[in-house]
RNA sequence: GCGCUCGUAGCUCAACGGAUAGAGCAUUUGACUACGGAUCAAAAGGUUAGGGGUUCGAAUCCCUUCGAGCGCGCCA
């Protein structure tokens, strides 16, 4: 029995309790997903319930006289073992082996598919991040979201949504030209413009530009400073993209903020926002107000001078996202703009559309990096930056990834590089790869002993049994994976890929634990056992759990380490 | 000044309003002639910043004080 089936059978407990009128309820009362946990102290059984607790108050009981009316029909179904009130009034539940066995069969048998769902099919999420100025290298600000955006998304898909990682291309306005002009000087030998860029990959971009195209120091201004600023930015996005596809994020769509312009989408989305009565003119300038809509002030779509200003590309930017069909806009900000969350809102909410059920803008707060006890700085317009590419050097892929990935995005995170690259339990990644290589080398060994085949999908489920798993950590391995797929659906339900990172790590200590006490291959001349073959079927199914986890954080799962 | 976010063990952090607030690191102590020791077992470490409130139950929700980060442009 899995979770789920206990979570629906417990349901239909509450329902038998109503009719034959123990419990005085309405039905509508009855919450619609009764839930069911691992208790934290595993001595409480395999899963508790609160569902006694939930309904106690509508029902006119205390939790604990709820709990004794539904307790009998706990009892009678088939596969559970035992039930007791504890507590306040939960409901602790022992499965029986056999019951609770059966689980390991379905995940191997599921395979790539165990966690995921269809909760999201036919919804379509549109999940914008990063979105840098293509005007310097993407650093350590951008790392998180290019991490945690990227798991979000593959979450989403896990449940069958339809999400699009989409990167906004800020490829207008002043801060290009001053790109360009940063470039055009190092090119040139000059002094740097005090308002421009001047990291050092400014003179390494300049010395590419002018080796691809000599002829460009020769050039009239202005139209050499803005053949530089093209040139930079052309290679300068190639570069971010180079790097994001290094670190396994890849964005369906790059949309630039000039084609907005271009393709006629400002003039769209000012027709729609006009359409539903909320812009206005004051001082020469268009208005969009916001404040009906929960924003502190009013912003300018139009300067006097008939500039558009960033707003504006914002607003249109939306519009034109909604009309792509995208049912929900997704935008994951760093701390810095967390002032933008009630104007994003209040776009949505002058689009006409529901903010609530449309736009969700989501803050991740700073990354800081620590190295040999000292905080890293990381400035875009000094030389000392720590860029994306860095730490991707510096840790690995896999590494940068998980360690952005496992703490929750709303609390500042402050790393250290010096404990990123040992490779030991302090970094849990490796923690959880090396229980994954682990068990395919326990595989890998039963196979060569010819104890079993190599692949899992040709093993017989009548060679299980799941009776024989007695030992407790068996039990407590097979609960822990039996727990993924919710693990799964809060993660996709709170946009909080962490707490998949979170219970990898749970489930790799179950197993290193497991195989610390319980031998899964024959020693010496002994010939393997039927508890052989059914440990081996908990090693296939903890493995195929890792995976798939890691799998949905954008982290590989090695075969060897 | 106004607003947003945050404050949990020495450090880095968990905990969807649930039971005795949990991990790792660091500290102390144990376990390999066995399938990968990148492991396991154990000890110690807390007034969840302070104070009120809401309820069967609060680190979590509300109020307040203190502290930290960030934001408040006809810039992008």
């Amino acid at each position: 029995m899995t979770p789920q089936e206990l979570s629906e059978h417990l349901h239909s407990c509450v329902h038998a309790a109503i009719s034959v009128g123990q419990l005085v309820l309405d039905i509508n009362d009855v919450p619609h997903v009764i839930v069911v946990e691992r208790p934290k102290n595993l001595e409480h059984g395999d899963w508790a319930t609160n569902v006694a607790l939930q309904i106690s108050k509508k029902a006119g009981l205390n939790p604990r006289q709820a709990a004794e009316i539904l307790l009998p029909y706990v009892l009678d179904t088939d596969g559970i073992e035992s039930a007791e009130i504890a507590g306040p009034g939960f409901i602790n539940i022992r499965l029986s082996k056999a019951s609770q066995g059966e689980l390991v069969l379905d995940i191997v048998e599921a395979a790539n598919s165990y966690g995921k769902s269809d909760s999201l099919a036919g919804k379509s999420f549109n999940m914008e991040f990063i979105s840098a100025n293509p005007t310097g290298p993407l650093h350590l600000g951008h790392s998180r979201w290019a991490a945690v955006g990227d798991a979000i998304a593959r979450v989403l898909e896990a449940h069958g949504a339809h999400a699009i990682r989409e990167f906004y291309i800020n490829d207008r306005g002043v801060q290009m030209d001053k790109f360009g002009a940063s470039t055009r000087a190092a090119a040139l030998g000059q002094p740097i413009p005090e308002d421009g860029y001047h990291g050092a990959y400014i003179p390494v971009l300049a010395k590419e530009i002018v080796a691809n195209d000599p002829q460009i120091v020769d050039l009239e201004e202005p139209q050499r400073t803005i053949a530089f600023r093209e040139a930079a930015y052309e290679l300068q996005l190639a570069d971010q993209k180079r790097v994001l596809d290094l670190f396994n994020t890849h964005f369906d769509v790059w949309y630039s903020e000039r084609s907005l312009h271009e393709s006629g989408a400002v003039d769209v989305g000012f027709a729609k926002l006009r359409e539903q009565g909320h812009m206005f003119e004051d001082g020469g300038a268009v208005w969009l107000r916001t404040t009906d809509f929960d924003d502190d002030k009013d912003r300018v779509l139009v300067k006097a001078d008939g500039e558009l200003t960033y707003f504006a590309s914002d607003t249109a930017y939306y519009v034109d996202k909604r009309a792509r069909g995208f049912d929900v806009c997704i935008y994951l900000l760093g701390a810095d703009h967390h002032g933008y969350v009630n104007r994003l809102r209040a776009v949505a909410a002058c689009a006409g559309d529901e903010p609530d059920d449309h736009i969700e803008v989501l803050v991740g707060q700073m990354v800081k990096m620590m190295k040999g006890g000292e905080e890293v700085r990381l400035s875009k317009r000094a030389g000392n930056l720590i860029t994306l590419e860095d730490l991707i050097d510096e840790v690995g892929v896999d590494a940068a990834r998980y360690s952005l990935i496992r703490y929750p995005v709303d609390s500042p995170l402050v790393l250290d590089l010096d404990l990123l690259v040992q490779r030991t339990s302090d970094n849990p990644v490796y923690y959880v790869q090396y229980a994954h290589a682990r068990i395919a080398s326990v595989i890998r060994n039963a196979a060569d002993l010819g104890v079993i085949s190599a692949d899992t999908q040709s093993w017989n489920p009548a060679d299980f049994d799941p009776s024989l798993l007695a030992d407790d950590r068996e039990g407590q391995l097979i609960g822990l994976l039996a727990d993924y797929p919710r693990v799964v659906t809060s993660a996709v339900e709170l946009r909080e890929p962490h707490r998949i990172a979170r219970h990898l790590e749970e489930i790799a200590t179950g197993y290193h634990r497991f195989y610390d006490a319980c031998r899964v291959l024959p020693q010496g001349d002994e010939p393997a056992t039927p508890l052989t073959i059914s440990r081996l079927w908990l090693c296939a199914a903890t493995r195929q759990t890792i995976f798939n986890g890691l799998e949905l954080l954008g982290v590989s799962a090695p075969e060897r380490m």
